[in-house]
DNA sequence: ATTATCTATAGATCTATAGATAATGC
DNA sequence: ATTATCTATAGATCTATAGATAATGC
């Protein structure tokens, strides 16, 4: 039998750590965490598969990690006013390009399967909702920002995951027209709303 | 060794069947598809492991029918204006129950892993989709109301899966309330929005 | 006799580890 | 000498099937 033509490649600890980080995000985002496989991860990274655990030591510590790059910067980097439509923004950016939008892609297709994924999920919405929340007035804001960043998740979810059309061809700034404008008084007034089914009963203000 | 106390159950194929069916959508909706095991449904339907691919041929084929239980009767019987508020209310339905909701924590759990779920939740949510666009005179009412329909489905997942408080605690009525006041220009207007954010600019309309 | 139920296991994964091999730094 | 990379495999699943066992209908 000839020499197998894979000699030890060239050592690159950090390198090779980045490499198992990126291919872990784009097979997460593409199978989901339960269907993708260490194998599948350190043959799109060009590794052995058996460095994934020696820099990373589980493949649920490797998807903690690839969910916790990214995210945070975000929100403290962005007056609240605009938080919202970047976000938005963000998760309407075609997939192509690493980034914010193959993480949201990685936490819709992880949420169902891998326990660490909810966790993480709530903790950014957390953040995200607490800086939307001081927009508004109202003594609810905290939901009604929650609200919005369901929304958002929910476009996510039927853009990027489920590909319905015309919602996953349709242009962004289409799209955040309409999201916008119907969130304006949700996340703005203080005052109660007063036209759909069944709001607070009119009595109750104290 | 004394006999295994486990003798043949009674002969009720039809009963067996549709145990297998509601333990799969409670294994299926807490756990998503992948991690949830042929054995751990056929532990809680209390029938044997090997009857799952009798009656149902693969793990698979149990999801798909799963899933396709429930869902389309809602369309057709309802009428077109309540049917979101009628929607959103069964996502906000608290889970004890089996029913919609629990159907639903299934598409959210298995739409990362199982190749299925998307494709099912892209045909149910056409339908529904379909009839709420009716509502609009707008153009692009179709986008719209998927738009509508991305939010339940966000909602659904922020807190049924996520459980994020305090929209995971909070009343139907006043989600219910907040949601169909924002929506309502959305669904009802053919006019295009104004209000928002980065709108189509204003000079570029061929 | 028919067929629902159960036992036992094949066959195919997948994560994770122990320890060999080879590239670099001193 | 240190340590990044690779080989080989343990150990633990999990889906699916072949065929034995036993409950029902005639």
């Amino acid at each position: 039998m000839p020499r197998q033509d894979t000699p030890h490649r060239p050592r690159d600890a950090r390198g090779t750590r980045t490499r198992i980080l990126h291919a872990a995000g784009a097979v997460f985002s593409e199978r989901g965490y339960e269907a993708a496989t260490v194998r599948d991860i350190a043959g799109r990274a060009g590794v052995n598969q058996a460095l994934i655990f020696r820099y990373f030591g589980s493949k649920k510590a490797l998807l903690t990690e690839v969910m916790a790059q990214g995210g945070k910067e975000q929100v403290s980097g962005t007056p609240p006013d605009r938080l919202f439509e970047t976000a938005l923004r963000g998760v309407l950016a075609d997939g192509g390009k690493p980034g914010s939008d193959r993480l949201l892609a990685v936490y819709l297709r992880s949420i169902g399967s891998a326990d660490a994924a909810p966790d993480t999920v709530r903790a950014l919405g957390e953040e995200y909702a607490a800086a939307l929340a001081a927009l508004s007035t109202a003594d609810d804001s905290k939901l009604r920002a929650q609200l919005a960043m369901a929304w958002l998740l929910g476009i996510g979810l039927m853009r990027v995951v489920v590909g319905q059309e015309p919602l996953a061809s349709a242009e962004p700034d289409t799209i955040c027209g309409h999201v916008l404008t119907a969130l304006d008084g949700l996340l703005r007034d203080g005052t109660a709303p007063g036209g759909g089914g069944a709001e607070q009963r009119s009595g109750e203000r104290s």
